[in-house]
DNA sequence: AACCTGACTCGCC
DNA sequence: AGGCGAGCCAGGT
């Protein structure tokens, strides 16, 4: 399995209302400094309707400012609709939301 | 085939 | 406390 299909069961384990940061998925790969990869994974292999990488945010809740889904406005659209909850208009309310723990991907 | 870059993160000045 | 460089993988030039 490529580092970047790992990247992808990971994304799809994150339960809906919950979000996880690209560290977070980094190290249920195994290697927490794969952070960076996973968002390159994502943005060129979205798999649209399959990989939920709307719950993927960056360490400090933000969104993406390069989401791929009509901006990052549609990205916070999509986790309101799941319930999560929004410190601002581009912040996550990490405190509640970021998920405890992901699987390890082997 | 080597080099550059990109949805990141953390540790050291 | 804020800025900078390093580490990781894949694909395009």
């Amino acid at each position: 399995m490529t580092t970047f299909e790992k990247v992808y069961e990971a994304v799809r384990l994150i339960p809906r209302g919950s979000v996880a940061t690209y560290g977070q998925v980094a190290e249920a790969l195994g290697n927490r400094r794969l952070s960076r990869v996973v968002g390159y994974a994502l943005h060129v292999n979205p798999e649209p309707g399959v990989i939920p990488c709307h719950r993927v945010v960056r360490r400090d809740g933000a969104v993406s400012p390069a989401f791929a889904f009509g901006g990052a406005n549609r990205q916070v659209e999509l986790l309101r609709q799941e319930g999560v909850a929004f410190v601002d208009e581009t912040h996550v309310d990490m405190a509640h939301h970021r998920v405890r723990a992901l699987p390890l991907i082997v």
